[in-house]
DNA sequence: GCCGCTGTACCATGACACAGGTACACCGAA
DNA sequence: TTCGGTGTACCTGTGTCATGGTACAGCGGC
């Protein structure tokens, strides 16, 4: 059964490929928590069938996450995270995270930004992101206890 | 001659399309201070050759950058910075920032990065580049004074 | 064994963006 | 006018992305 994988938002029409949101959501996914080590994920068609996309695309997705030691594949019976993933997956975040943060500060300070704007930004919009996610903690409580 | 653009830097193999790099980088220029309304800016050829880029690209940025009203073209002489590009350059920084900011907080927080850790890493690339931005003003000295 | 599931490997197609190349219309100065 | 400069429009080639279709090999349950 499907709807397990509610959690995945693919934007189709944004300036990322669909098979590297997969493939971001899975690592941020696994560095989180929600998918834990010897945990299965769906399958290729599953998948496709579920978000409506080609099975092709989540393929390739699957198979970047293999090459990147993060999912391991059980032949005949379907594709399991590793138990080693969430370490790798929590460096990948932290490093996607810094060089966000790093070309947002680059910008910001060429185009002549004030240290004190940026940490007001930076403020502002954590506070807003945060309480989004208390938020969202709250309403979920604990779906599968 | 050339060389006075020389603060132009482009990677060509970066995800980042040419003509996008020229737009941000003008735009920034402008919000920085370091392009004035009425000055103007080296010619399609010029600039393409300097940058050893195809000149249709350069002609593409500047007609974003024409779009955006932020250049003016006078025909047959070349184009111009708007009096009025200032203000725009300065709220697209502001946005083009938040943007980012937006993005990398809502990576971290799905990856489930701490504020603590986001706090750290923030102020921690913020003192490296603040202090970087101080070196170079104090190489540079006030070259226009 | 047989069948249904799994991942995987191909090939072909259409759409789109990017960059390069060529040619044209316009303006200013000699 | 002639010439060199300007921006601009059109065409082409290339690469990526997503899709669709087909086929193969391995595993589990019947």
């Amino acid at each position: 059964m499907g709807m397990a994988w509610m959690f995945f938002s693919i934007d189709a029409d944004g300036d990322i490929p669909i098979y590297e949101q997969i493939v971001r959501q899975v690592k941020l996914a696994v560095a989180d928590g929600i998918l834990v080590g010897g945990q299965m994920v769906p399958s290729v068609r599953q998948l496709a069938s579920d978000l409506a996309i080609n099975s092709n695309t989540i393929a390739r997705a699957y198979q970047e996450l293999q090459s990147d030691h993060v999912l391991e594949p059980l032949r005949g019976r379907g594709m399991v995270v590793r138990r080693d993933a969430i370490k790798r997956c929590t460096k990948a975040r932290n490093s996607l995270v810094a060089e966000s943060v790093r070309r947002a500060l680059a910008d910001a300070l060429a185009g002549g930004m004030t240290t004190a704007e940026l940490r007001e930004l930076f403020e502002a919009e954590l506070d807003r992101q945060s309480a989004r996610i208390e938020k969202a903690k709250h309403v979920s409580g604990n779906g599968n206890a």
